[in-house]
DNA sequence: TTAAATACGACTTTATTGGTCGTATTTAAT
DNA sequence: ATTAAATACGACCAATAAAGTCGTATTTAA
């Protein structure tokens, strides 16, 4: 329980590879994939869907691969893993409204609490921090 | 992503029923279930786990049903969940050192910080906070 | 004796996550 | 031009975990 997906983890483990070589370097999902035993196909995708977000920039061809172009300051953890999975929440009814229980949950306004703790302190936690 | 599970949900919804009800009252399963409409057997595991780690305290026979026993200002959040669902962290080597990659994960440190920060946040809130 | 309750293991179903496959596209090097 | 090394990406399959159900036993007040 509360564990990150692998996505999460192979796009930070990627990030901070991609950090440690260096931004204007290019470095290819293989080498990363080989360097910490992760799925190719698997890496793969989660590379391009950082690409897609504009948080590396793809480069095709042979001696291809990705170079790191986001400011990792400027990118905290929530919005990094909403990226990636879409909303966190502990409880489905902090994003959607369509619960059937909401007239007669009692524990809502706990959880939401709890929840804007957890996105608060995820907000000032910046992906540069967790890469360095 | 990040969601509780049914059954901490479920519980806490219960807790928070009963502690409103007053700790001597006992109250059964069916009227939790159909109050908050919540599948009765689910319900009916969950508060046995409960009763089985001393929280509640089952009264058997007609009438039967459970009164709250533990005093919720001593429980916290993260013993609760744990109790409940297993070990909580947000990568299994918090807990479990078999992982092969142990030896090259370059994101192994941030990552424990941030789930003791979790634990840490967690530990702090009191069941009583959440059900009151 | 009955009926209303808890106790609980085994099972099934559903949802989510993790991973693979095939195929297309881009492009540097030859 | 051709080749080969890379990204791009949708469709599919597998494994795991979560959610829920079923059947049966036990307890006990009325």
């Amino acid at each position: 329980m509360f564990k990150l997906t692998r996505k999460v983890e192979y796009a930070l483990i990627a990030l901070r590879h991609m950090q440690n070589k260096g931004s204007e370097v290019v470095t290819n999902t293989k080498e990363i994939a080989e360097a910490y035993d992760i799925p190719v196909q698997l890496l793969a995708k989660t590379l391009q869907h950082l690409a897609r977000e504009g948080i590396i920039d793809p480069v095709q061809g042979p001696h291809g691969g990705y170079r790191l172009t986001a400011n990792l300051e400027d990118l905290n953890l929530t919005d990094f893993i909403e990226l990636l999975e879409g909303p966190m929440g502990l409880m489905d009814c902090y994003f959607d409204s369509n619960c059937e229980q909401l007239g007669v949950c009692n524990i809502r306004l706990p959880i939401v609490k709890i929840n804007d703790s957890i996105r608060n302190m995820f907000n000032k936690m910046s992906l540069a921090d967790l890469t360095k």
